[in-house]
DNA sequence: CTTTATTTTTAGATTAATCTAAAAATATTA
DNA sequence: TAATATTTTTAGATTAATCTAAAAATAAAG
């Protein structure tokens, strides 16, 4: 139907319209395909001859209905793969997502349908990012705050993680800090906004970066 | 490392060249892949040029050794997704080759490896075909023959089928013509080789082109 | 051993996705 | 607002994979 480039670019087209609510500009889109602006330029005019986002020259663009429905489907294999991967073949959460980016442009819906039930329909991929059922719906998480909105004395369990890098994901894995982990912020460094937290009866400290990028269920 | 173009050809001439021995012909090499002897040409040169065939202008290819080793890892691929998805996805043997020429492009050892033990390390694809080891060694099959070559009041076991054709696969699973399965030689007819055989203690006729295409092993 | 038919290769084009360099539009700042 | 800087688009090339049509080589027939 699509080619994995146009794909793609749906995608990063999504989630920065996400990230950044406006217009998506052209040079944002390059930076995150890793790619130079005049390509981008070209790709656009062809994504909106196909009427998968709308474009006016030097505005920026955003995805249509149709364009928004396919960077869904995508993010909703790309996550389900992440999960089999993790829950079935032993990966750890840092050496899956490059795999998930090949992956996820495997077209079959009955595959993603039946993998989808094959894992028990899970919601949520290993870094804490919603799945989407096979209508596009992405559920909605509890209410949940960063570590770094955190008071002092206050407790949570870590639901996921703002950050997907490998080299993140590591540290968080070497300090033990993964899903489903209860932790109480200790102390709070206004200095820096650094904080000490408890974590399996022992005490961590973490640069305001790191606490920006936790996400935690309050109970 | 190769384009995903570059390893169908690869597959293509090893399977051709187990097929039919000699050289592989630049004809051939179109039919099996649907596409113009002048592609082929092209495409030959590239990967002679890259030591992956041998070649000889008018003379055919075959495969280097290197060239093998990719072959036999994307069957390798190929025919553990294919258990994948028939064991672990509920899809039914011929629903999943086309999937499988997708995902049998998929890079990662890791994934192809680790699949392989959730899998149980099997040795024979949903259709009977051997499953290379990480080393590129196919198992041998234990001795076998084609319905065809079987004589009346003999006995069997569907270990493979010679042809994957979804058409074939489907008249196979109408008659309980699946792996495993137990059958006997009633009659045969020499006029033009049809049989009757036995199977769940009723009789079926097969014509000489399905008796072909049926491989047993004879207890 | 010629002539004819078939196969294979070459020449030249096309399409998708990319790039560099230059031009045009927009945004910033003095 | 005018000058300057930044962003975006255009123009023209490149690479991979394909095609059609024509030329060259090989094989088959007479
Ligand atoms: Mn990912
Ligand atoms: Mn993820
Ligand atoms: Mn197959
Ligand atoms: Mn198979």
């Amino acid at each position: 139907m699509y080619t994995r480039t146009e794909e793609n670019y749906l995608k990063a087209i999504y989630s920065l319209s996400k990230k950044e609510g406006k217009d998506v500009s052209t040079n944002s889109i390059a930076d995150r395909l890793d790619t130079k602006a005049s390509s981008i330029t070209d790709m656009i005019k062809k994504l909106s001859a196909k009427k998968l986002v709308s474009y006016t020259k030097y505005k920026g663009v955003n995805l249509t209905k149709k364009g928004e429905k396919i960077a869904v489907e995508i993010i909703r294999n790309h996550r389900l793969w992440e999960v089999f991967l993790v829950d079935k073949l032993q990966f750890k959460w840092d050496e899956v997502h490059e795999l998930a980016e090949q992956l996820e442009h495997v077209k079959s819906e009955k595959l993603i349908n039946n993998l989808e039930a094959f894992l028990g329909f899970p919601k949520f991929d290993p870094h804490g990012d919603p799945i989407p059922d096979r209508l596009g719906v992405l559920p909605k998480r509890e209410e949940s705050k960063t570590l770094d909105e955190m008071l002092e004395d206050e407790k949570g369990v870590i639901v996921g993680v703002k950050n997907s890098e490998i080299e993140f994901l590591q540290f968080l894995e070497e300090h033990d800090l993964t899903l489903g982990k209860t932790i109480t912020v200790q102390k709070r460094f206004s200095f820096d906004s650094s904080k000490v937290i408890g974590l399996n009866g022992e005490s961590i400290t973490l640069s305001e970066q790191v606490c920006k990028n936790i996400i935690l269920k309050t109970s």
